[in-house]
DNA sequence: TCATGTGAAGCAGTTCACAGCG
DNA sequence: CGCTGTGAACTGCTTCACATGA
């Protein structure tokens, strides 16, 4: 029954962050997506029965740089024997504790055209600790129709429905001109994270978190490289 | 004609390449990523009818910062008007040709499953400068079968298709396990440019670029945060 | 001895402050 | 006068080199 949306009853205001003496905005997204780079290596690894590992094991396996890994780590903790090197069931844990993903996350999309329906059907979405709970479209051929595990919605039940369902990513997947009004609603249902799809520059919003990725913009990037080469 | 005498057949590889003085590796993949949201800004402000613009002007409008924007223009000349701004057709000539999208770039999708279905029928993938003109599958029951513009083939083919289809960038949408064998076959294939949705780390190949894009990474990037309010 | 963890050095990216020009 | 274009200061990220400890 994955469309029975209830929330995590047990918390009064949902949302409890853990008390781990580290400062978020100490650091960077770039550390937090090594993170999770390293994280999918070692299971990996794991799913392999490969139980130690060394940073430059990891480093050449997985075309990284040893130095940073240890570095990354560094900022969280002493993860790691001298002379050894790392556990890997052990470090597994400990980077899904890190980045918070040894809990279900709820995901509510945003958008039901092509990208959003994929996105709802991703496996990587709808496996492990992501969920996809909830679904929002405007166009009426689409609203109550089963998408994935979702039954869509129209988008101005945003602000109720969100909520009530306990999503706590945001996935944006409407065309830029939609993009602003969405975001606006995800504000007012106490979304704080946001993964953008739309071509549109999002205003900053305190307490709210947004990644973004306009696949046009990736296509430039490699067109600009492709456009002269050596 | 720029100053190298280059005799004829001195390019075997047809693979033209403008011959500005711009080094590509000086350039940062920041400054590319910017180049190309200061490109679609400007887009939107064309279509509005605006015709002279700021760096102070587009730096509000779009959430962006004035300097940086003068920054990164200047790594490629002088397209400004002091006292004035830019004018905006203007610039977008410019940026367009800079970021080399003054041409088609023809695009194969490797692996239809959910994800490249819906690339094949994205429509940033099949619009302007874009378009989808390949899609390779392992899967018997989709190979022959029509996905937005093109016909899926089995990946034993990328070799020969790839190149006679005129693809120029690959989109590799395979699962983690098939990822190398794909990359492999692309290089093969003369491929030197592809936007990767596998979660695997791709080896770096000499005279081709990789950009990686792993959504459940950004997802996990969003989890982060949001375990730590504040 | 071996690999981690870490100050210090080096490099890259951003912001500042203003000179230069229309 | 206003806004671009830019050296110089600054901030942050990465790499180096080695002390530390199993």
């Amino acid at each position: 029954m994955p469309s029975s949306l209830s929330p995590p009853g047990s918390r009064p205001r949902g949302r409890a962050g853990r008390a781990d003496g580290i400062d978020p905005g100490a650091v960077s997204p770039l550390t937090v997506n090594r993170l999770s780079i390293y994280l999918r290596s070692l299971r990996q690894l794991r799913e392999q029965g490969i139980e130690k590992v060394s940073s430059q094991q990891l480093a050449r396996r997985f075309h990284l740089s040893s130095t940073q890994i240890r570095k990354d780590l560094a900022q969280f903790g002493e993860f790691g024997t001298r002379g050894v090197g790392y556990d890997v069931a052990d470090l597994v844990e400990h980077l899904a504790g890190l980045l918070g993903v040894d809990r279900v996350l709820r995901l509510a999309i945003v958008g039901m055209g092509n990208l959003g329906t994929a996105l709802a059907r991703f496996p990587a979405f709808n496996s492990g600790n992501f969920q996809v709970v909830a679904g929002f479209d405007n166009d009426p051929a689409k609203i109550g129709r089963r998408i994935g595990a979702v039954i869509v919605r129209p988008t101005s039940e945003i602000a109720t429905l969100a909520p009530e369902s306990g999503a706590a990513i945001a996935i944006l997947a409407v065309p830029a001109e939609a993009a602003a009004a969405a975001y606006e609603a995800l504000g007012r249902a106490g979304i704080r994270a946001v993964l953008n799809f739309a071509p549109a520059t999002l205003p900053p919003r305190p307490g709210c978190r947004v990644k973004n990725v306009d696949l046009r913009i990736h296509l430039e990037e490699l067109a600009f490289f492709l456009a002269r080469p050596e």
